[in-house]
RNA sequence: GGCGCCAUAGCCAAGCGGUAAGGCAGAGGUCUGCAAAACCUUUAUCCCCCGGUCCGAUUCCGGGUGGCGCCUCCA
């Protein structure tokens, strides 16, 4: 397999540092808010990375962390905890802020076919593992105690910024606020902070109470459950200049080395052409997809068209052309079912399976491999084979290609209206019997101005909402 | 100002030096009284512009132009 490593900025092969045991961290949701469709899009990345190296034969050790207590609302180090904040709007305890989001998310990860990483690492259950983290840092000289906390020393790292490029001296002068000028270097981040009295989380550290800083959970959490050394470290593309360059710092710091080898990054899904963003109302979620219509595995077919590593504009157009996509490429996969094997058939299926495997190992080109599905659908013999080739692929795609029919909404007509309906279908049927199509026609158009479609099939009549 | 990504048909999008996958939309057709659905056929003489390398470039190099993201929390 090859992958596009962000860390040295080429397509690698792939080699796992444990035989066929895949080590992998994964940046995970901070559960303050419901997670976007843009989270999904990375956590999509995520499962088809899971997919794929599994679908190769690797044994997947995989660690995601719930962020739950630790990232900050503003400016880095200072402002209020995401937990803490939404906790106070909303009258309730972190934890159970927590706890719901928590609940939310891993429902729609489901709905979605995300495959659950094998361990979900809670940030919260976690303390003990970043204080000694952080206590190690300070006992190597990396990290400093100040009033307010104990701050990773950035210039004790010459390497900062390995990962975006980014040079220490050339950040934009004056663009970050200044509040703490106990701080060695402006980019300076915490590990820990301490606490103020009417902080909710907070617990015992050799500095007294306090709280984790957002990016030590990470390092702490992957050396506990991957070791020293793991393999893959993931995460959206917005990590890479702060969160995972202090991951990186950290880990350095306390073992000298970094301890991912290959880190991938997922590229951003914007809305309408730019950012997603609360303040322009172009930020979804999943259930609000769904009101309107679209099925989770819309969403994610939507996402299969684009190449992770590219940036994905997400437009309404966009997602009614996966939408009849995904419709249409079930029904072309029916047309395979029951139908003779052949030796032709079977051939070509496997010469098909073999272009996709290729696509999908080769830094998980699921765009191309989605274009092969569709050859290998469209191929003009019918067979079985075809048909079992390719829900082998959906293991990757995961777009339940096998699901015909899903639940649709119950419809909201009521009876009565549902009754006027069913005899205009009756007085249409006897319009048609004599042949009187204006009639027919007049009665088609009267329900469609009260937004009923009618469909005339071989069984008969039937209606449905606009 | 710094860092990074990108530019392929109406829209989404693959393509990694040998002459443009795939999807959606559109057009034509089959079927249907008409619709709808389904199925078949079709849709880029060319890949933002200008130079360069090469027998050959959408693909590599240099320079433009344009778009986007980040440098504040963000997947």
């Amino acid at each position: 397999m090859k992958f596009y490593n962000s860390l040295t900025r080429q397509r690698e092969e792939f080699i796992p540092q444990k035989g066929n045991d895949v080590y992998i961290y994964s940046c995970g949701p901070t559960v303050y808010n419901y997670a976007h469709i843009g989270n999904f899009r990375t956590y999509i990345f995520m499962d088809l990375l899971r997919r794929s190296l599994k679908w190769n034969g690797y044994k997947l050790h995989h660690v995601m962390n719930i962020t739950d207590v630790g990232h900050l609302v503003s400016d880095g180090d200072e402002g209020e905890d995401k937990m803490a904040k939404t906790a106070r709007e909303q009258a309730k305890t972190p934890w159970e802020i927590a706890e719901y989001y928590t609940k939310i998310f891993m429902r729609d990860i489901e709905r979605l076919n995300i495959e659950k990483p094998e361990i979900i690492a809670h940030a919260t259950d976690h303390i003990p593992e970043m204080i000694a983290f952080v206590s190690g840092l300070v006992e190597r000289g990396y990290a400093y105690e100040t009033s307010d906390g104990i701050y990773f020393d950035v210039l004790k790292f010459s390497e900062y910024g390995m990962l975006s490029g980014n040079k220490l001296e050339e950040q934009k002068a004056g663009a970050r606020v200044e509040i703490n000028d106990e701080k060695h270097h402006p980019a300076d981040f915490a590990v820990w902070k301490k606490a103020p009295r009417e902080h909710i989380m907070q617990w015992e550290s050799p500095w007294g109470m306090g709280y984790p800083g957002w990016h030590i959970e990470c390092s702490a959490m992957g050396l506990k459950y991957l070791g020293e050394y793991f393999d893959i470290h993931t995460g959206g593309v917005d990590h890479i200049p702060i969160h995972h360059e202090n991951e990186i710092a950290q880990t350095c710091g306390l073992l000298g080395h970094p301890a991912a080898k290959y880190w991938l990054h997922g590229e951003f899904m914007l809305v309408d052409g730019g950012k997603m963003s609360k303040s322009l109302n172009n930020v979804y979620t999943l259930d609000q997809l769904n009101d309107l219509g679209y099925k989770p595995c819309d969403f994610r077919y939507f996402c299969l068209n684009a190449h992770y590593r590219q940036k994905l504009n997400f437009t309404f157009e966009g997602l009614n052309a996966a939408k009849k996509s995904l419709s249409n490429l079930k029904n072309a996969l029916l047309n395979h079912k029951n139908k003779p094997v052949t030796e032709e058939t079977t051939a070509v299926s496997e010469k098909y399976y073999a272009e996709f495997c290729e696509a999908v190992s080769d830094d998980l080109n699921i765009p191309r491999a989605l274009g092969i599905v569709w050859n290998l659908v469209k191929y003009e013999t019918k067979s079985q084979t075809i048909y079992d080739k390719i829900m082998e692929m959906d293991k990757i795609l995961a777009v339940n290609l096998d699901v015909i029919c899903e639940d649709v909404p119950e419809d909201t007509v009521d009876d009565d209206l549902s009754k006027i309906i069913e005899e205009k279908i009756k007085m249409r049927a006897d319009a048609k019997k004599q042949k009187n199509y204006s009639e027919a026609d007049n009665i088609r158009s009267e329900l469609e101005s009260i937004g009923i479609i009618l469909t005339d099939t071989p069984a008969g009549t039937t209606w449905k909402k606009k």
